[in-house]
DNA sequence: ATTCGTCAAGTAAGCGCTTTCAAGGAGTTT
DNA sequence: AAACTCCTTGAAAGCGCTTACTTGACGAAT
């Protein structure tokens, strides 16, 4: 609506520009806006009113360079879109903005490749990495090991690869899960599956492989982690004829319900589903849904903490599996007779 | 778990160390790198070599400041847990990849003095900042304005303020959402309102007032624009005895009717309610929200479009509002009897 | 009164890159 | 064979900051 043409003819302010409105050395406008050294007020007071009079803002590409870091640490996930993502960012996000440091938020809704080339060109700009969930090869990951730069691996465990790491337990609830499932007289299952690259998809799986010792047989059928991939996936799954639909997380068990209501198939009656994150809005839709407790703010808390420490260069040893517990709610229910 | 020190006594290696190693000048190494020049093949491959075995990864720090600028920008939005955001910000980051822009994501959920603070500081590490559903006061709106660095307004408008913006029209199908209510018979409803300060939760109010002249007889309550926010404010809500809610958003929808279901109502039979934004989830939950479909594709898509003018210093003509269409889906039904 | 010590302010050296400019080598033309 | 052009490569100048190091002024100590 508004035309618009903007005033930047004339460049941005520099150091300079600033000094010489001032009219005092580049040394004394660095000292006064970085509050690095003791400047006489009066002096400090020109330079802030020519800072603002110029509206100033220090360059950070070139502080960055002479200080040799941005102060800033890049986080690359699969999927922003999963709530359950940013929650565990937005508690790292307190603990960077605590002690400093500007959070780059790298999204590749892509392929693997996509992440590992995000990856490196991230690291030419950061002080330190931040993997979530992360599906890049082995061979990307020793790679990114030798980096001089800290990088820190959450929710994936690979043993061999030197990089600190902290992850929730997948295995243990998805086990107990079967369990309840099983007490509940379940038998026939069908695991609607996350990615196959995704390290927390393949430790759900053994879990519930595990449960064949409660006399759960369960099949696997491809799915992604989204309402939509689980909405089309559940066809296939109800060839197997299951009583209970175990899904990847919280959004696929949405999708998977949508769809089973769709089908007329009510839920926990005719089949039983189950998520896995326990996002808000697991709490909320009917029926509310049997999940896993995934305690971000501890797994957001921890990552956080190998990253400080590794900016620090120092030592650390990665931290036990984070428990996470079933809660029970009414989305599974007795196997229909 | 495992041990852990990086080898990171020596320092990162800069374009000399490959150079050095390749035996050729910086300045090959940086053509051979960026690819900006010709250069022999033989020469190229020694450089490429040098480079892999020193994993050498430019600093995008130095490389800013001497290209004076960073080629990235920054996009500063309420609260990135709402997908609703993020899907903007996907069609966004399509065309900030485009054009070779890395793009900076910052969520304040805080208050509107951390986002002016936050843009300020933003402003000396990227070439342009996006300002999603901005909360910042007038007067900030007005000082950004006056800076050299482009800036973007999507979802607020605002008269007299020199910026490109562009938005969804959120009066008009508010308006046609009571019209649909009032077709069905209600008069007396509950605006689960937004943020005060978010120019939508107002444009979205003046859509429910103009509709005094359908009948509808609209009270706020005043609520946050978030699943729990929303379920809170339901008690508050009925004691207005109305027959329908008309919710801020898709979030604030879906936690409403969970608590009104706690409470022993049925929607649409007990009470009718009403969302905002068509996430996927509203189309998944059961009732399945009636709602407003926000072209968030197109609105990326223009909002990228302005920037990317900014960007180019060439004169912008902000777009007219982006139509959005209501849908009427199970959660809106005919007045009780 | 002279010598120090102290401390505010300025001078200038780089941080790691890109890019202009100059140099030289190879291929073309007369 | 000389003169010219074209093209690859290197040398060096910054980009905008921070931070030793230096200077100089002022008060305290001798």
């Amino acid at each position: 609506m508004s035309q618009r043409t903007r005033a930047s003819a004339s460049r941005r302010p520099t150091i300079i520009t600033v000094a010489k409105a001032a009219g005092v050395s580049t040394a004394t406008v660095s000292r006064v806006l970085s509050g690095s050294s003791a400047v006489t007020p009066d002096l400090a007071a020109r330079v802030h009113k020519a800072a603002d009079d110029l509206s100033y803002r220090p360059s950070s590409a070139a502080r960055g360079l002479v200080r040799g870091s941005m102060r800033s640490v890049g986080v690359i996930l699969p999927d922003l879109a999963n709530a359950y993502f940013f929650d565990v960012v937005k508690q790292m996000h307190h603990g960077a903005t605590e002690d400093g440091y500007r959070m780059l938020i790298a999204d590749y809704s892509g392929t693997a490749a996509d992440e590992y080339a995000t990856a490196l060109d991230l690291l030419g700009q950061v002080d330190g990495l931040i993997l979530l969930s992360s599906r890049i090869p082995l061979a990307g990951l020793t790679e990114l090991a030798r980096q001089p730069t800290p990088v820190v691996l959450v929710n994936r465990i690979e043993r061999g690869i030197d990089l600190p790491m902290v992850a929730i337990d997948n295995f243990t609830p998805m086990m107990q899960l079967c369990g309840h499932l099983a007490r509940l007289g379940h038998r026939r299952v069908v695991y609607l599956a996350g990615s196959d690259l995704s390290w927390q998809n393949r430790e759900r799986w053994r879990g519930i492989e595990m449960a064949r010792a409660f006399g759960i047989d369960a099949v696997r059928v491809a799915s992604d982690a989204t309402i939509e991939g689980a909405h089309a996936a559940v066809e296939e799954a109800l060839t197997h004829e299951p009583t209970a639909l175990i899904c990847f997380n919280d959004l696929s068990a949405l999708g998977a319900i949508s769809r089973l209501r769709g089908l007329g198939l009510s839920v926990p009656e005719d089949v039983s589903v189950t998520g896995f994150d326990d996002l808000a809005v697991a709490r909320h839709i009917d029926p509310r849904l049997t999940t896993v407790v995934s305690p971000k703010i501890d797994l957001g808390d921890q990552a956080w903490s190998l990253m400080r420490a590794g900016l620090n260069d120092e030592t650390t040893v990665s931290p036990p599996l984070i428990p996470a517990d079933v809660v029970i709610r009414e989305s599974t229910g007795p196997v229909p007779s």
